[in-house]
DNA sequence: CGAACGCTTGAGAGGCATCAAGAAACGTGG
DNA sequence: CCACGTTTCTTGATGCCTCTCAAGCGTTCG
């Protein structure tokens, strides 16, 4: 079995007990499939887990009338879906699959145990949680001071950020599965200004586009341009409660 | 000594034990004070702790070189500051007193054994942070897609509901201890347009300013109109552990 | 009482949304 | 493998919303 993407970031950050990975590996051990434009839930139903995507991306939107809205989220292969909506007794986003995916439940009648038997992991949860608020502020700077052009290389420098925690990047080069109208829900732009945007950072060099991969020619220059602090890359641990050595009995 | 904010913000979602309000009080006992405009801490230092707001107004901003850029959150008494910078070992923003205020820190360092001792507890401040992203996303769809009169009325309903929590709320009125600046810097407009936002939002009766304070006066009928929705007076909390009777002995 | 700060209003400019239409790429079924 | 429909990308023209600049006024505080 080839090593389940949660566990190969976690890592990234922290050595896993036996014991931490040993659980994670079990509970994402029967994927559901998910195929391209499917949803897993809608808004206003209930979110009975958070998820562990472990292949494929998939889109968090609010859902207006006509097309899509808002894309509030989106994840990656090795993110936890869901996270936003544990206070929320219904879900306020629609959750779809940009492509065909993969993931596993983790039901939130689970997360009890967890936390006395893990709460190392619940603790790398909470950090994701925080260090992903910090990126949605990086966004909302973006949309609220920064021109259509700096919104859309601040998107792609974050996600190239993202992809990279698990080897999904080479040589600044990644694949984006996302219609220029799904970028522009995300970053708060116009389809017809996301793609002047492109074509700009196309035409200044920053940008290349092969086939249906995207590289970053110029990423620590650009980067520098638009003050993009990568916030992934490190996170601090200093926090986090001691590995469970076992699953502790409930006795 | 009267209760402390944030005890009674969680009583507000559940029934505390004894020992988590004990420990809680005993964390708060001794708050430091900051005066109006002085600085918790500033972009690039360490945040040493997540602090308990008892009194006051927080806000956190990013800082450029000119005036403040932009307003990242904004904090009421009974509020976790700091908590999206756990996983930074450097602070990202500029944490500054909006007035004369109280806090309480809680070390990072103690947060291990309260993982242990109370994991409810924890367990309640992941839910206060996805409940927050929540609404960082409803200001993300606001600054993308809606005018400058909804994107502010957004605010001052949001403002709203989170002062409610803690009762500084008579008849849809409150004191909002902000300039019109830093409200603008908060939603991505300027100076100009928020003004001309409040004041289309008054003569449409709308808002009442009453010297200091400020009233909603057609609250339910302005929420509809720019589709607030009240994050955080309720919050699903099936999945959290259960309550510490006692804090555990570390043996 | 003066200075700093915050509020208010006007005028002008610029960037992005919107509308529209055509080209290219993709997928699907014959 | 081709034909067709759908989706996505691209580009131009127009208008509106918000920013910027600027000036005057009121309030607060030292």
């Amino acid at each position: 079995m080839t090593e389940s993407c949660l566990v190969a970031k976690l890592k990234h950050y922290v050595e896993l007990t036996p014991a931490e990975a040993e659980f994670l590996e079990k509970a994402e051990a029967e994927p559901q499939k998910l195929s391209r434009r499917s949803n897993l839930a809608s808004s206003g139903q209930k979110l009975p887990a958070i998820y562990v995507l472990k292949t494929g991306w998939l889109l968090a939107h609010t859902n207006e009338e006509d097309g899509m809205d808002m894309v509030a989220e989106i994840y990656h292969p090795g993110d936890l879906v869901g996270v936003s909506q544990l206070g929320c007794e219904f879900s306020t986003l629609n959750y779809v699959a940009a492509t065909d995916a993969e993931l596993c439940a983790l039901p939130k009648g689970s997360l009890p145990e967890m936390f006395v038997a893990f709460p190392r992991l619940i603790g790398l949860f909470f950090g994701f949680a925080s260090v992903e608020r910090a990126s949605l502020i990086d966004r909302l700077r973006a949309m609220g001071r920064m021109s259509a052009r700096d919104c859309v290389a601040l998107f792609l420098l974050q996600t190239h950020a993202r992809l990279c925690l698990t080897g999904a990047v080479d040589d600044d080069s990644f694949s984006l599965p996302l219609s220029q109208e799904t970028i522009g829900n995300a970053v708060g732009l116009s389809t017809v200004s996301v793609n002047r945007a492109i074509r700009l950072l196309e035409s200044e060099g920053h940008l290349v586009r092969e086939q249906r991969r995207l590289r970053l020619a110029q990423r620590e220059l650009l980067a520098r341009e638009v003050d993009f602090v990568d916030r992934v890359y490190r996170m601090d641990n200093s926090w986090l409660p001691a590995g469970a050595t076992s699953a502790r009995d409930p006795s």
